[in-house]
DNA sequence: TCCCTTAACGCAAATTATTAGCGTTAGGGA
DNA sequence: TCCCTAACGCTAATAATTTGCGTTAAGGGA
């Protein structure tokens, strides 16, 4: 979206700025179905037509703002072990996107019209566990399939957010994961 | 969301066959994104405002007629044994949901603003699960757990057709389930 | 069967969001 | 420094949504 735009700098960068803030401000006090453009709009200080030229429409702007924000920043923490940096790394995880701020983000991205939102935010993750995995690696420990934890920690975590049909607690995640590792795949 | 009615009968329920009927004719031929409320009511035969009130909006009223397809109405196949049950119900349920109408739905039922919607829809696979359970339980074959299955298989299925980061092709959900039921749990 | 109550509807006016045209501003390369 | 034009602001259409109010027709009770 605002990746391939011609011109990065200046005033443009300081606008997608402002408008990103006010997206996040307004996400945090003000429920999703009651934002709307002329509203972000206003907060930031621009024409709503330029917010609708710029991402399209809300959507694409929440989802935009949404990828913005799950964008790693900094690497999981390092516990002195595989297994644990895994546990740890799950745990946060599982944590952030349960929380009312996460799901929205998941929410949005997955309703962008944007077909690489969501492929990049699963991408995020997997970089996360690459990390992870050279790391292990690093230490000569037994290195993990990336794929395997995706589809038996992380898929399952995302579909009980997703549907609401239980809790992603701690112990479950440490269960998932302890149960990954064990079996010999 | 239409479950709570007060009146069931008559002229209401004509109206909501009706709409659901233009909210499925039109997904078939336009995109979602080109989807309005006003062009749904004209082909049903009823004022927006009528729908409008009834529904909420457009999300609120394409998560209902999603749910209303999803749920079950005929049992899975039987197809002798329960680790070929659960094959071909695998296989057919990620072939339905990965199709573009399968994708569609899901992600009408995830963005209903009524909460309950997303534990329904997941609630109609297991329901399905229960059966093939129930069959295998009555042939005195061993029984499976509903939610191992939810985890192991469901879930990554359902993570790949949301996020778009691989193919739920047949032999995948055949390895899916096959592991699954060596791994013992 | 025939009222009576009121949920659900239709219509239309008011409000709000979205789109489109056109002139203006300000990156960024020559 | 100048020039080109992407990106913006403003404003006038257009379209969607909300709201008030009168009307229709379920569904229960006499």
């Amino acid at each position: 979206m605002a990746k391939e735009m011609l011109r990065q700098g200046g005033r443009s960068a300081r606008i997608q700025e402002a408008v990103h803030r006010s997206v996040r401000d307004l996400l945090a006090t003000t429920d999703r179905s009651e934002m709307t453009v002329p509203m972000i709009a206003e907060k930031s200080g621009v024409t709503p037509s330029t917010i609708y030229r710029r991402w399209g429409d809300l959507s694409d702007l929440l989802a935009d703002v949404a990828l913005a924000r799950m964008r790693p920043i900094a690497d999981p923490d390092d516990t002195g072990a595989m297994a644990s940096d895994l546990e740890a790394f799950v745990v946060d995880y599982a944590e952030e996107m349960s929380s009312s701020v996460g799901r929205q983000m998941i929410s949005d991205v997955l309703n962008s019209s944007v077909e690489a939102s969501a492929f990049q935010c699963c991408q995020f993750t997997q970089q996360h566990l690459q990390t992870l995995r050279d790391r292990a690696l690093a230490r000569g420990e037994a290195a993990f399939d990336i794929d395997r934890i995706m589809d038996r920690v992380i898929a399952p975590i995302m579909y009980h957010i997703l549907f609401r049909d239980r809790d992603v607690a701690p112990d479950y995640c440490r269960g998932l994961v302890a149960e990954c590792l064990s079996d010999n795949g």
